[in-house]
RNA sequence: GGAGGGGUCGCAUAGUGGUUUAGUGCACCGGUCUUGAAAACCGGAGUGGGGCAACUCACCGAGAGUUCGAAUCUCUCCCCCUCCGCCA
């Protein structure tokens, strides 16, 4: 959530960026809650003031019949007025949870379609056969299977594929450990707090895309960003121990409902994938420069892999809740002739970290604040698949490993 | 899952209804002393909200309750420890 001073300040502005995300807010009405919770708040404050003074003079036994009745009285009023106070304030923070966080000035406005190219890598070559094809053939992937074990976009990865990705994330992970990662595995189930906290929709949204444990407060994680947001919760970091940098490796459990249209088909889209997923807590100027930093690593990765790829700034309609900015870093498909999304990366500035209570001291003046968190994929594991794929088929039905990741393949060249 | 024991301001602890809006030790910051440091002594210091400020409110795992008054009593839940059960 945003802070609610920074909105009493800057009213406009903060309407105008939740508006070009496509989010429906309504500060003014957001700020007048906000004044009647602040207002039945000092009047409960001045009442307890008085509460305490009365029995702040008592020194043992039982105090006159005045003092009682006078207490009885503070008391039933406390209680009277509590519930108004609650409900102010639940009303205010309600619409404050809706409130998007705001954009960094360089975001593109407008759409998915608006989002701005702003560096390319690599060529774009054009006719390959499609990945699932190919990996059904060499008895790569089970879709069926999958679909008979737990249901559709579930499958199974065998042989040499399922070989492949563990290639790849043991190639991202030591290249990601050579920047000052600190490697972790998760928690893959995750409370309420946890999940929300850090911007994805809670068990009784009919939007959500998480799946729930029933009769538990527990969520399947979509991403390892929600488990590691949380690592840090209710905790105060000292600023020389920033910027934190996490790595971790996890399933990502997606339920992608309504999503069956275009590019749906095999393991680009699936309900369940590996992830290797870079994180990173700084300072609130440290966040710019760590975006850069770790949008680098995932071109680092990619270069390296030898896909073709192009960087795009992603446009305010397309960039959710929590982001400011957000980096993805799409490839070429030369079976589709068009860019696909891989990887991204976004700075969400003190949004999540306010939701979760994480802060720094500051060394200077000691001072707390709320701290920034970035997120950014290292490899998603089914999408790498794809994507070596559709870059690395031989006619003959083999499949080339890129070079890097081949000492991780027992020095195989071929598949 | 069962039985028992616990969760107190960074760490360790005191506190079983009213000068506790939480004491003490360690660590931390400032000062005295010292050539400098250590030690000793003096003082300061938690987080969040409201207020221009003086100041004030909340927070002793979370929530609810009893009471004029709750860290302290009651209930529910969460977590940790020990033992048992189960099990990679």
């Amino acid at each position: 959530m945003l802070d609610i001073r920074f909105i009493k300040e800057n009213p406009e502005l903060v309407q105008d960026h939740a508006k070009k995300k496509g989010y429906t807010v309504n500060i003014a009405e957001l700020l007048e809650l906000y004044a009647i919770s602040v207002e039945l708040g000092q009047k409960q404050d001045a009442l307890r003031e008085e509460k305490n003074s009365l029995s702040a003079n008592q020194s043992g036994g039982r105090p006159s019949d005045e003092v009682i009745e006078r207490g009885r009285a503070i008391r039933d009023e406390i209680q009277q007025n509590d519930e108004a106070a609650l409900a102010a304030t639940k009303a205010y923070q309600d619409i404050l949870w809706q409130i998007p966080n705001t954009m960094q000035p360089d975001v593109p406005v407008g759409g998915e379609e608006d989002s701005v190219e702003i560096k390319t890598w690599g060529e774009k070559t054009s006719g390959a056969i499609d990945h699932l094809d190919f990996a059904v053939k060499r008895d790569w992937v089970d879709f069926e299977r999958g679909a008979k074990v737990a249901g559709a976009k579930f499958y199974y990865l065998k042989g040499d594929l399922a070989l492949l990705e563990n290639a790849i994330t043991q190639f991202a992970l030591h290249l990601v450990l050579t920047k000052g990662f600190t490697y972790m595995t998760v928690p893959a189930l995750v409370n309420t707090k946890t999940a929300t906290g850090t911007g994805f929709t809670p068990r009784s949204s009919d939007q959500s895309d998480e799946y729930f444990i029933e009769g538990e407060d527990l969520t399947l994680i979509a991403t390892a960003e929600i488990p590691i947001t949380g690592y840090h919760a209710d905790e105060i970091i000292d600023e020389a121990a920033l910027p934190l940098f996490y790595v971790g490796y996890s399933p990502s459990f997606r339920k992608e409902a309504g999503t069956y249209g275009k590019h749906a088909r095999g393991l680009f889209r699936v309900h369940q994938f590996n992830k290797l997923e870079m994180y990173a807590f700084t300072t609130p100027d440290q966040s710019l420069e760590v975006h850069e930093k770790i949008l680098a690593i995932e071109e680092e990765i990619w270069q390296a892999i030898g896909i073709p790829y192009h960087i795009i700034n992603i446009a305010s309609g397309d960039l959710g809740a929590p982001a400011s900015k957000k980096y993805d870093l799409e490839y070429w498909s030369p079976v589709d002739d068009m860019y696909r999304e891989l990887t991204s990366a976004s700075n969400c500035t003190d949004f999540q970290a306010r939701n979760l209570n994480i802060r720094v001291r500051r060394s200077e003046t000691g001072n707390v604040e709320t701290l920034h968190t970035l997120n950014g994929t290292a490899v998603s594991l089914a999408r790498s698949l794809v994507a070596i794929i559709e870059h690395y088929q031989n006619p003959d039905g083999t499949l080339r490993v890129p070079a890097v990741l081949q000492p991780y393949m027992g020095g195989r060249e071929i598949l």
